[in-house]
RNA sequence: AGGCAGGUGGCCGAGUGGUCGAAGGCGCACGACUGGAACUCGUGUAGGGUUAAUAGCCCUCGAGGGUUCGAAUCCCUUCCUGCCUGCCA
């Protein structure tokens, strides 16, 4: 969440920011009023409580002394219904205040470029050189059927559109990728966790999915649960609530998990392959950083992630995201993009984010500043989209008859 | 899933209607003592909100609601933990 006060005493400068961000001014005037008239109605109510509570001691003195009550009670009585009805009030106003609030997007850095749409990304460096073929590479989906190593179709019975089976060495490529990956990283220094892949609605409420956008979830009927989009949310929210040792920072974490989105509104995008799927593995990184040494754990982050790209001798490129491309959380955000010759594109196969603040401020994640508490910065990125990277490797390590080569830092998993 | 017992500060633990945000202990921090340390002694030590304020005030004893002038204490709901039974990888 937004830090509601700096919206109060610098209105034209965090109105200034989240336009940038596609947010209408508007809304934020409506969200400063209703965090004056929440202060408003609490000072009321507590100025009514403490008067009550004064009262009440008044009661407990009279009684020992012996002294009647009757006319006390009386305007305690009153006092009391008045509290009632203040309390109410105080209640309307914050839930009115954080409907807004919740889905009010995160500030981007100053230095992220501006603009409009993934168009004004920028191409911030190019790492290996793709590939020159001398025959037509073929699409993933393509080299998939001629190896038997994807049943997209036995995905759909099993489950519906958009899901798929891995076979044979596919699926061993995929539990390579995920090894070496968390291998990689912890080399790098994140512990390893291993964590719920279902996650209460409050901890999504931390990470920013809940409540905007709850139709990307798949939520558990009957409970309160939902299976996660990325391991983001259990990763981050380990700390929800939590007050860390300013020692303890970084804490460096990181995680396999299958990621399970609806992919609503994303219609006729990538319905062919595996690009875009209902359920896929991700091995995800999370960093929850002191706020002065967060922009050099996200500099590690990115360039942890590309080097796990270059290690497996896959060209990519970083990209910096501009304000109208970034998340909703996100202050800043670098994407790697994987070089796929078949689709003779750059595919986003890494996002890592800076959210500075921002779940921190929701999910509550403070540190231990010499007296005082103060938030924390969380980071997140993939490391790497596992699915992504075994298409990238199919269509880049590819041979004329359709067979694919593996990887030498992979033989040892396989 | 059913039965029983519990959930109090960083930890242990007292507290069954008012003077309790909470005894005592441990831990931790600072100070005194010391050549230095241990011991000992003293002081301090939860979070959130409002605020210029570490002043005052309000809220918080798992969470939510209720009874009461007044709730950590009584009642209801719910979550969690432990043990027993059942089931199960």
């Amino acid at each position: 969440m937004i830090d509601l006060k700096y919206i109060e005493k610098n209105f034209d400068e965090a109105a200034a920011k989240l336009k940038k961000k596609g947010v209408d001014t508007q809304i934020l005037e409506k969200l400063k009023t209703l965090f004056v008239q929440l202060k408003e109605a609490n000072s009321a109510l507590e100025a009514a409580q403490a008067e009550q509570n004064s009262m009440s001691k008044l009661f407990g003195q009279y009684k020992r002394e012996g002294k009647d009550v009757g006319e006390l009670k009386a305007k305690v009585d009153e006092n009391k219904e008045r509290i009632a009805q203040l309390q109410e009030k105080a209640r309307e106003a914050e839930a009115a205040l954080y409907e807004v609030a919740l889905a009010i997007p995160n500030f981007p850095d100053d230095a992220v470029p501006e603009g409009e749409d993934e168009e004004d990304n920028v191409e911030l460096r190019k790492v290996l050189e793709p590939r020159r073929f001398d025959f037509e590479p073929l699409e993933h989906w393509a080299l998939a059927e001629k190896n038997g190593w994807i049943d997209f179709e036995r995905g759909v019975k099993l489950a519906k559109s958009r899901f798929s089976v891995l076979r044979g060495d596919a699926a061993r490529l995929e539990r390579a990728l995920i090894n070496f990956f968390l291998d990689t990283n912890r080399e790098k220094g994140f512990e390893e966790l291993c964590v719920p892949f279902m996650n209460n609605a409050h901890m999504l409420q931390g990470t920013g999915q809940l409540p905007k956008f709850e139709d990307d979830l798949f939520k558990i009927e009957g409970e309160d649960l939902y299976l996660i989009p990325t391991a983001e949310v259990p990763l981050t929210n380990m700390y929800n609530g939590e007050i860390l040792p300013e020692s303890e920072l970084p804490v460096l974490m990181t995680g396999y998990t299958p990621c399970f989105r609806k992919e609503a509104g994303s219609a006729g995008r990538d319905t062919r392959g595996m690009i875009r799927q209902h359920q896929f593995d991700k091995v995800e990184m999370v960093a929850i950083a002191h706020p002065e040494k967060s922009d050099d754990v996200f500099e590690m982050m990115v360039q942890n992630a590309s080097d796990i790209l270059t290690a497996l001798g896959l060209p990519h490129r970083v990209v910096e995201l501009c304000t109208g491309d970034l998340g909703f959380s996100a202050a800043r955000t670098i994407d790697l993009e994987v070089w796929l010759p078949g689709q003779n594109k750059y595919r986003e196969i890494s996002s890592i984010s800076n959210t500075r603040d921002f779940q921190a401020r929701r999910a509550k994640i403070r540190f231990k500043d010499g007296k005082k508490n103060k938030l924390v910065h969380t980071l997140n990125g993939s490391a790497l989209a596992v699915g992504r990277t075994l298409i990238a490797i199919m269509e880049n390590y590819q041979n004329e008859d359709g067979s694919i080569e593996i990887p030498e830092v992979l033989k040892k998993y396989m």
